[in-house]
DNA sequence: CCCGGTTTTAATCAAACGTTTAATTAACAA
DNA sequence: TTGTTAATTAAACGTTTGATTAAAACCGGG
């Protein structure tokens, strides 16, 4: 006699889910040739076969993890930008903390499973396979397209190929902060403090800013 | 009767580089755990057992290919901060680009297999596992270190703490435009051109130095 | 010419891989 | 209860993996 499940349908979404959250961890931790089924399977407490019940193989597996996190940062940065340009146009500080705040914070919720994502999405964000090139179109070029436009329109001065350059360095740093190595703390003797969510976001979005007007003087000299 | 090769022990040297520069490639391109020796070994031209006479196993080939191209870039920097450090202090600009000037050539410099090797420093430097640890910490975490103390001296109003973030933030975002996965091109359409080594250098440049005054003057906010 | 050490080769090992199959179990409607 | 559908399981498929071996080919110095 086995124990009843209280819940109704109670063995679906969960097996999904912990798939999910297994198959991030294993391709963060070991890039996506180095993830085994087997591994994940493991990982999750679920028989190997129900992932291939559930995603079919193991790039659609890779492409539903990097979707489910990235749509909601997109939300969240699509409703920012929705509300930022509403009324009068808003100064550069607050659209770049806008853009780069739903990506920190993520990496920063580790009950979310955060830092794990954030590795994973530095790396197919700085890879030319076919895989990584997919995910970044598919799940981030719409926003970042977005984003630029909305750069150019606090700042006119700025010509497109320098708001691209200044999106794409912004991005960069942003998700250099979200994948916590523990290289910062190791060459600062633990004086760079990774945890503290605020002051991250407020370094960054400063470097950002001031790295992106210096592009814009940049070109006359 | 084969065709007698003109040069003396002809054969040692070029097997060895060969399996460097295929091994090279496939760690950029499917990262450690999706490259194979037996590909390696096809695309080096080289029978696979070479590939363990000559490096033992799969780890310590990793560890050969970054230390090969990790060597050259560290002894331009350090002959660079030599020379900067002589007589009078020099600017902040001048020292970031020394800083940034070997890593962004050698990622822009095909004919020394660059680009590969730009995605893989890229990988390994933004990743948490023990090999990817070991590789920053031995090849790269002493000349940082030696950075970041040569940053505080040209600026010595900026924290320690404040230091560190500027250097990683720099070399983050001078890294993203070593590995060129296409992604600025596509999202302008055209206009961001990565070909052009000297605009690149100036754009990392110029946003690094303005980011990295920033984060001085960001504490008595 | 043959010798000694290095380099190269083909063959093979056990283990792990992604995927598929067919059978079993659980849940709910009729 | 029975019929139907979805969820889950164990077992196996053929292939590929990193690594090892022992023998062959190559080479310059005696």
């Amino acid at each position: 006699m086995p124990l009843a499940p209280a819940v109704q349908q109670g063995r679906q979404k969960d097996s999904r889910t912990a798939i999910l959250d297994a198959a991030e961890r294993a391709f963060a931790d070991l890039g996506f040739g180095g993830a085994s089924i087997r591994a994940i399977a493991r990982d999750a407490d679920v028989n190997q076969a129900m992932i291939h019940y559930y995603y079919q193989n193991k790039d659609q597996l890779f492409s539903a993890v990097v979707a489910r996190r990235s749509g909601e940062i997109n939300t969240r940065r699509n409703l920012a930008l929705d509300a930022l340009f509403d009324g009068d146009i808003p100064t550069l500080e607050v659209l770049v903390e806008a853009l780069l705040r739903p990506t920190i914070e993520l990496g920063h919720d580790n009950e979310r499973g955060g830092d794990a994502y954030a590795r994973l999405i530095v790396s197919f964000n700085n890879s030319a396979d076919d895989r990584s090139r997919r995910a970044a179109t598919e799940h981030y070029d719409p926003i970042a397209r977005r984003s630029i436009g909305a750069i150019m329109r606090v700042m006119p001065e700025l010509e497109k190929a320098a708001a691209v350059r200044g999106y794409l360095f912004a991005i960069s740093v942003a998700l250099s902060v979200m994948a916590k190595t523990g290289r910062a703390s190791r060459l600062s003797d633990g004086l760079c403090d990774d945890t503290d969510t605020e002051e991250t976001v407020a370094s960054v979005v400063a470097f950002a800013c001031a790295g992106i007007r210096a592009l814009a003087n940049n070109k006359q000299k």
